[in-house]
DNA sequence: TATTGAGTTGAATGATCAATCAAATTATTT
DNA sequence: AAATAATTTGATTGATCATTCAACTCAATA
């Protein structure tokens, strides 16, 4: 399936997947979207019924692409599953500095904005969050399994790190806050 | 300042917060407000200039309610200051299973949904999640100061896992990643 | 080459958005 | 009581919202 896309879609997607990314799912509209892709709004309307089904393919394309776009890179990178772990986070933190500190986990952002809503894009939010898990546990997995850790617990406190050190060095438009959350979680991980 | 403040005033801003809270800022309608508050939109008007005025407003009772509403009914509750961490983390855990995992954190919210922000809007949520901050690291530093530890660090961890750990919850629509990251958060504290 | 259907055009729709304002009312001060 | 100021009324505004649709183009197939 998803073989060799129409590129008009293609277009709209990404087009819709950076806005809702930058100015968040509410606050953009269709017809910036319209005019950044360089599309009618009919030919949208041909491939997406609604706003919230172009969504809906944003997610399923950040779905898609987490795998080809994060983790192997990642685990092309660093043998280490640890190693992994941290250069995931070094992802983050290298966006926070390049963006002056207005990146934010895609993800994350959404799951916040649409937090009240209880279809296909919760169920796909969900999704997503339990692809990362699933990466996640598998490195914490190859790195803690033999030891008495608990990896389902190790994983969850993971992911809130990332979130978490995210939030705050873009509030605070300053990156300590990630380093030193990440620092005392490296530290956990040692002991 | 802010004493006894006007009462239609008032019933706007609780009634603001509550609808940004379950439903985010762009998807809060002004008419809703309205209805809800049983106020006139140019009573409002009067009192605010905008509705991002009026977001402000409420980001300001937030900051004002964080001590009277949270800090002090904590403190008031545990006399060790690693206890009164728990209890606040303790508070959110309840909020989620009380409302069916809609419960998020208002200031979080806000702050994610608002990324793209510069203004007065953006300085607030700062200045928000640096009180949560001041009183965290209140309690840290009478836990741990003797010490060898980083208790700015430590700090920016117990945030990172509350935000974190309440994103996943509500995410998931289920208690366990919070109580994970929670055990696991409670764990290296004691080590 | 005739037919079919996927894709595109772009103006138009009604709904909803935040915001306005002159007039009326109520509260405060003189 | 008169004057002034603060607050409220609520219809109305123009802008923007997501969405629609009939007509059109173009590529694939028969």
């Amino acid at each position: 399936m998803t073989k060799a896309e129409n590129t008009t879609r293609q277009k709209i997607v990404e087009t819709a997947r950076a806005l809702f990314h930058e100015q968040g799912y509410h606050a953009t509209g269709m017809a910036t979207i319209l005019r950044l892709a360089g599309v009618n709004s009919g030919s949208l309307y041909h491939f997406f019924p609604s706003k919230e089904a172009l969504l809906e393919a944003v997610l399923e394309s950040y779905l898609g692409g987490l795998g080809p776009m994060l983790i192997d890179p990642v685990e092309a990178a660093f043998g280490d599953p640890v190693e992994r772990i941290f250069g995931l986070l070094d992802q983050y933190r290298q966006a926070l500095l390049m963006t002056d500190f207005s990146y934010g986990c895609p993800i994350g952002n959404l799951a916040l904005e649409m937090g009240a809503d209880d279809g296909d894009v919760a169920r796909l939010i969900a999704d997503n969050f339990a692809a990362w898990r699933d990466a996640i546990e598998g490195w914490l997995s190859a790195a803690f399994s033999a030891k008495d850790v608990d990896i389902s617990g190790l994983t969850a406190l993971t992911l809130a790190v990332m979130e978490g050190a995210l939030m705050q060095a873009r509030v605070a438009k300053k990156i300590e806050p990630f380093d030193e959350a990440v620092a005392q979680y490296r530290k956990m991980l040692g002991t």
